[in-house]
DNA sequence: GGACGTGCCCTTTTT
DNA sequence: GGGCACGTCC
């Protein structure tokens, strides 16, 4: 069984599932199912055959997949080494393995499959790659360098890359590769849609120069190995007849191309459980196919389907509200979560002034929280984009409160670590030209673009590695004085390194590269003020080689595992993005920004459309349902965004909440105590003309225009207000007072936003609701 | 070949 | 506001 490739005692076959002493020996109820509701045990009993789990939030679903996977093996119906486990993340790997692992023990050690979708594919290349063209010691691109490598292609073509941006057509070439489509496979129109119809010829070019750097990037890790198997009968017979059981975490986030490699791997035996719910479907723009889950049933014949609907970890407001929000979508398959659990807190909707004052806000109910003793570690801030975690950052940096940011810059994508590997790369791959055009000239060691243009001429006219053109050019005198020996040096140089690495010490060839490249030495030397930190991080680096056994090890962890390892015990509050909390759950979660163009995010309403929407609206299902007691929504009336500022609405979503669940958090830190008549009355008033079209009532100072309809019937379908806006109150010529920009006058009216000519400032357009008349 | 300056773009999420 | 690509100058 340490072999997993060894198919010979395959003694499973000969233990029919009746006969297993569940039901005479064994006490009814195995002490791992204690505790399973229903539907979770049937979840966990129902073995063979296709099984789709809806698994709504908090629903149990990692237990029940755990439990699921300790009772096969418990029931012995194959080996650890014969399920193939797949899931969306490393982190929920590595949390499936332990959780495993405290009910089966050290058995959860053979099982050799249980990983990403990913990982599992570049572990089937690494043994079959040579039927797609790939040798065993292949590279991986992340996507920086497969954007670098298809704006080469793009150039050699002479395509403007003004008119065709190069990352168009990188998305272009993964939305192919996550719908399974090789090259030859794209539809001749879709290949129209980059640089006059030759979408597709690059593409295959692309293909092409993989092959020959013998490298593959994060899509063809999947796709490569659907072509694999489709095209190797013996192949795929051996994974088909290897992988008894198969079990999929996070289905909806499946591509189409994972859902084919799924599916040919379930052929035969058909014992493939899917577990996932459409409703924290988030990754669309990465290929995600929704579509996946709601085909199950007709895809896989004969399918069951589990629902888990009780909820264990929130309030019935935090699941009133979030259930409220999420039936406004169109396309889902249905669930309603309830609890048995009672009281609890509204859910609150705040609004503030700016994103300091959001800030300031949050920070005295973490300090509230604090002092009631709630860890801090039990508590979120969860942000729709990265950049919003600064003003947090700074906030707790400045109240001295101990915060963790989640995900962010990550280690290896910094580019003092990018060079070392690039060093590394080419060192494990010398056809990896990509990661040699990265260091050739870092140090700096005077081989310029020139130099470097000659050597690709080189390499595409005869059909060469970069290094081969190197050591070809030299022998020629195309090349003289400084650029000539510093190449001549920096290929003798990678040739001994490369020699180096044979004595299978990887942690002193990295050390002697970063000495022997001069690479240490040019930060050393470096007078800026981040050199010490990047040298540290170089330190950092070596440290992070130590748990791996040899340098091609190391090189595929680092491409598969970019998140930063370094998990601390110690009590903080977590500040991440919404995609980032999926999965986990706190006490409290701060959900900050709701507003319009940030959340829903206007990108993906331009991209996406309403596929877009729907999407945005899961991402606020998943960040509320996130919390066990409270959740506090927050929206701004001024953000400044990419240096100017912005008078955003608050999210169409607040809208979309139901009232019965929410509370209206009146002008909270709108200016603090200081101005007690000064903003915040836009907010209290009642004046007439504090009224808000989306978001405020005008009958009822203050209160938002929540959805009344949906608390009382769920399905009732009323959309909430529509984007037109009441007419304002104000007209053209008005003066008018914001507190913060002071006296103006309306030059312009649009709806409920005022663009204001003010005395103090330039004009700028703001609600209405913000400003009094003067 | 390299340093410096300007203008331009974009600003979502991640295996 | 800031990072990147490009252009200019040394």
């Amino acid at each position: 069984m340490s072999d997993p490739f060894d198919l010979d005692n395959f003694a499973a076959e000969d233990i029919p599932f009746d006969a297993a002493p569940a039901e005479t020996a064994a006490p009814l109820t195995p002490p791992y199912m204690e505790g399973l509701n229903p539907p979770q045990r049937e979840a966990v009993e129902t073995i063979d055959g296709p099984l789709l789990v809806l698994a709504g939030a908090g629903t149990g679903k990692t237990r029940v997949l755990t439990t699921r996977l300790a009772h096969i093996l418990a029931m012995n119906k194959c080996f650890p080494g014969q399920i193939l486990a797949v899931t969306f993340t490393n982190k929920a790997a590595a949390e499936m393995k332990d959780r495993v692992g405290r009910i089966i023990g050290s058995a959860v050690e053979s099982m050799y499959w249980l990983g990403t979708f990913h990982a599992i594919g570049v572990k089937i290349l690494r043994q079959h790659g040579h039927l797609v063209g790939l040798e065993s010691n292949y590279t991986i691109l992340d996507s920086d360098d497969q954007l670098r490598l298809i704006k080469q292609i793009v150039r050699s073509h002479d395509i403007d890359e003004k008119r065709w941006n190069p990352k168009l057509l990188a998305s272009l070439i993964d939305g192919w590769k996550n719908r399974g489509l090789m090259p030859s496979q794209v539809p001749d129109q879709e290949g129209q849609d980059y640089a006059d119809g030759q979408g597709k010829l690059l593409y295959a070019e692309y293909q092409n120069r993989l092959r020959t750097l013998n490298a593959a990037d994060f899509g063809d890790l999947i796709l490569l190995c659907l072509t694999l198997l489709q095209n190797n009968p013996d192949v795929r017979a051996d994974y088909q007849r290897r992988f008894r059981y198969i079990l999929v975490d996070e289905y909806q986030d499946t591509n189409v191309a994972q859902y084919l490699l799924l599916r040919l791997l379930a052929q035969g035996h058909q014992n493939i459980c899917c577990v996932g719910d459409d409703d924290q479907s988030i990754y669309g723009w990465r290929g995600a196919e929704v579509g996946n889950i709601l085909r199950f049933e007709k895809d896989f014949d004969g399918a069951q389907v589990v629902r888990l609907e009780q909820n264990y970890r929130s309030t019935v407001h935090i699941l009133g509200a979030s259930g409220g929000l999420i039936e406004a979508n169109q396309s889902r398959l249905g669930k309603t979560l309830w609890t048995e659990t009672e009281g609890g807190d509204k859910i609150t909707v705040n609004p503030v002034w700016d994103g300091r004052e959001e800030a300031r806000v949050i920070g005295e109910m973490v300090e509230d929280r604090q002092r009631q003793k709630q860890p801090l570690s039990e508590m979120a801030i969860l942000v729709r984009a990265g950049f919003q975690t600064r003003e947090f950052e700074e906030r707790f940096l400045t109240l001295g409160v101990p915060h963790r940011i989640v995900g962010g810059f990550r280690f290896y994508e910094r580019a003092e670590i990018r060079d070392v590997l690039a060093y590394l790369r080419h060192i494990a791959n010398p056809n990896d030209s990509l990661a040699l055009e990265r260091i050739i000239n870092v140090p700096k060691r005077g081989i310029g673009d020139a130099t470097v243009n000659k050597l690709h001429a080189i390499s595409r006219s005869q059909n060469c590695t970069l290094a081969e053109a190197g050591r070809r050019i030299i022998d020629t005198d195309e090349l003289r004085g400084k650029a000539k020996n510093s190449l001549t040096r920096l290929l003798d140089d990678i040739d001994r390194w490369r020699d180096q690495a044979k004595d299978n010490d990887h942690i002193a060839l990295a050390e002697t590269v970063m000495e022997e490249s001069g690479y240490s030495e040019m930060w050393r030397l470096d007078k800026s003020p981040d050199a010490q930190g990047k040298l540290e991080n170089l330190g950092e680096l070596i440290r992070a080689m130590e748990p791996f056994t040899d340098l091609a090890e190391f090189l595929e962890h680092i491409a598969l595992v970019m998140e930063n390892a370094h998990n601390d015990q110690q009590d903080k509050i977590n500040i991440m993005t919404l995609h980032g909390a999926k999965g986990l759950e706190f006490d409290t979660v701060f959900l900050p920004g709701w507003e319009e163009e940030l959340f829903p995010s206007k990108k993906s309403l331009e991209e996406q459309g309403p596929k877009g929407l729907e999407e945005e609206r899961r991402l606020a299902y998943v960040g509320l349902t996130r919390a066990r007691k409270e959740a506090h929504i927050f929206h701004v009336a001024s953000r400044y965004l990419y240096g100017n500022y912005t008078s955003p609405l608050p999210s169409r979503f607040i809208s979309e909440l139901p009232a019965d669940h929410v509370e209206i958090q009146q002008s909270q830190g709108m200016y603090g105590q200081a101005t007690p008549g000064g903003f915040s009355e836009s907010f209290s008033g009642g004046g007439a003309t504090q009224k808000w079209s989306q978001g405020y009532d005008p009958g009822q100072s203050g209160s938002y225009q929540l959805d009344r309809s949906r608390s009382k019937s769920p399905r009732a379908g009323a959309r909430p207000a529509s984007k037109t806006a009441a007419p304002s109150a104000f007209k053209v010529g008005d003066r008018v007072f914001h507190d913060k920009f002071g006296y103006g006058i309306v030059i312009l009216l649009d709806g409920n936003k005022l663009e204001v000519d003010f005395e103090m400032s330039s004009s700028r357009k703001v609600m209405d609701s913000f400003v009094k008349p003067a």
